[in-house]
DNA sequence: AGATTGATTCTCAGTGAGTGGAAATTTCTG
DNA sequence: CAGAAATTTCCACTCACTGAGAATCAATCT
C-alpha cells in the first residue's frame, strides 16, 4: 500500500512518492529514510526534498528529519470537505448525548478510513486516528461500509487473507458473509471486540444519492453491552440527519469558482 | 498567497503549483481555470492533472471538475499532529462545558490558521472553517498570536496595509500596539465585533518550550458580553491544560521511525 | 584526539522526459 | 444548429532532470 515502485519514470511520481514515504511512517523521517522508502536514489531524494521544502509540503525539524508540512494540511482539508462539515455538527450532538468516542467513516479501498471524531479527554482509548485505517471486516463502521457494496465486491473481499487485528476477530468466511447480511437487513452493526479486545463498536450508514457513503460509530468498553440498546436509536437518529443536512443546499459551491 | 508565478522551471513546481490553484478556491476547479490560476500552458496542466489524479492527489468529480483527493487530506493529517492529538480532547472538555464554539489556532505568517473546532448544530455561526484563515489583528487568537511575537515582528505586521472585515474592526496602529501589550499582559484577548459584527471571542495563549504555539479561543454573540466573565477562567484551564499534555510523554514518536 | 561510520551537500556531463504550440475532438451555450 | 469554449491528442525540439561519485560535515567509537 505503501509508496515505492509505484513511481514512473516520471518526476511528478517521484515527488509524490516521497510524499507517499510518509504514509506509514511515524510522522518524521530522515533524508536517507525517505530515499529508502521511496527507491529514489539519494541525491534525487535531496533535490527533490529541497523543492518541497521550499515550497511547504514539508517541513525540518531541529533535529534535521522531515515532517509534512502544514501547507499540506491545509489544502488537505479541502479535500471532502461536502460530508465532514455536514456530517460534524451531528457528530458532536451524538457526543453530548453519549460521551462515547464517535467516528465518521469512509471506505477507502479494502479499509475503513476515519474521516471524523468526536472524542473528550475522559475515554482514553484512543486507539484511532483521524486518517486512520482498518480492515473493512473487523470493524463496526467497517462492516456497514462492506455490507453495503455490491455482491462482487463482498465477494471477492472475503476471499482476501483476512486478518485478525484482536483474538476474537471473525474471520469465518461464511460467518462473515451472514453477518454482513444481516447488517445489510437492520441498518445497523454491533461488534464485540473485532477490532481491540475491551471495546465495542456500534455503527449506521449513511446514504446518499441512493448509495451508502460513510457510517458513523460509537465506541465503547465491552463490558457495558446493556447499553447498546440505550443508544442504537440515537445513533440510528443521527445518521438520518446526516443524511438530511448532506441534502440541504449546497452553500457556498461555485461562489468563487470558475 | 496564492500559486502562481512562484513556480520555477521545475517540474515538480509545476506540479505543485497545480495543488496551490485549490487554495483559495471554492473546492472544485475545472482543467481550464486549473491552468489559468497556476500559469501554466494548458497541455501542461493536462498532463500534470492527469498524472496527479492517477496518484491519488486530485480526484475528478462527475460534472468533469478536479477537487483535491483524500490522498493529500490522509498524508495532510500527519501534520502537526502533536498539537492538535494533544489539544483537542481539552477543547472538547472546554466545549462539554460552555457549549459555546471553541477554536484552537496557530500563526501562518500574517494570519491566524484554525487547526481545529469544536462545535454543534445549535450554534450556526460557522464562519470560520479548520483550515481558513483570519487577519491576526482582528481575531482574539490572532491577537494572541501577535501579542507575543518579538517586536520587530509586531512593530512590521502594524506597518502594512491592515484590513477591516467588519464594520468595527479596529486598524488604529497606535490602538492596536496598546491592545496587544494588554494582551501580553494579561494572557487573555477579549474582541467584540472584530471578525464580523454580531460576534465575540476571547482566547489565551498555548506556550510550549517558552514560545507561544497556539491560541485557544472561545466564539459567541456579542450581545452575551456578561458571560465572558464565566468563561474566562474555563478558557485558561483550558489552556493550561492542553501545554501540561504537550509535555506528556512522546508516547508513539519514533517507534517505527529509521 | 584520531578513526570510522553515516548523513548531507555539491558537481557535472549525458540524455530522455518534459514542453507547449497547434490541431482535432468533444461539450457546452445561446 | 451554429459558434464558442473546454478538453484531448500529437510530436519534434531541447533543456531541466538524472544519479554516480566526490567532498563536507557530524556524530560515535577506540
Amino acid at each position: 500500500m505503501a509508496g515505492q515502485a509505484e513511481q514512473g519514470p516520471s518526476v511528478t511520481s517521484r515527488a509524490l512518492s516521497i510524499l507517499a514515504a510518509f504514509e506509514d511512517s511515524s510522522g518524521s523521517l530522515s533524508a536517507a529514510s525517505i530515499s529508502e522508502r521511496s527507491g529514489l536514489p539519494l541525491s534525487t531524494t535531496y533535490r527533490l526534498i529541497g523543492e518541497l521544502e521550499e515550497w511547504g509540503g514539508l517541513r525540518r525539524g531541529s533535529d534535521g528529519r522531515y515532517q509534512i508540512g502544514m501547507r499540506i494540511w491545509e489544502i488537505g482539508q479541502l479535500a471532502g470537505r461536502r460530508l465532514r462539515d455536514r456530517a460534524h455538527p451531528h457528530l458532536q450532538d451524538l457526543f453530548d448525548l453519549t460521551h462515547e468516542n464517535v467516528h465518521l467513516a469512509i471506505r477507502d479501498g479494502v479499509q475503513a478510513m476515519y474521516v471524523d471524531k468526536v472524542y473528550g479527554s475522559r475515554r482514553l482509548s484512543v486507539v484511532s486516528r483521524v486518517g486512520g485505517r482498518v480492515p473493512l471486516h473487523a470493524s463496526a463502521v467497517g462492516r456497514v461500509l462492506l455490507a453495503f457494496e455490491p455482491d462482487w465486491f463482498i465477494t471477492a473481499y472475503l476471499k482476501r487473507d483476512l486478518e485478525a487485528p484482536s483474538p476474537n476477530t471473525v474471520t469465518d468466511r461464511r460467518m462473515l458473509a451472514q453477518l454482513l447480511a444481516e447488517v445489510k437487513a437492520t441498518r445497523i452493526s454491533v461488534t464485540i471486540e473485532q477490532l481491540r479486545p475491551g471495546a465495542l463498536s456500534i455503527a449506521a450508514p449513511i446514504e446518499f444519492n441512493g448509495e451508502v457513503v460513510a457510517a458513523v460509530g460509537l465506541v465503547f468498553e465491552s463490558n457495558r453491552y446493556r447499553e447498546v440498546s440505550r443508544f442504537l436509536p440515537l445513533l440510528k437518529g443521527t445518521a438520518e440527519r446526516i443524511e438530511g443536512a448532506m441534502l440541504g443546499v449546497p452553500m457556498r459551491l461555485g461562489r468563487v469558482a470558475q
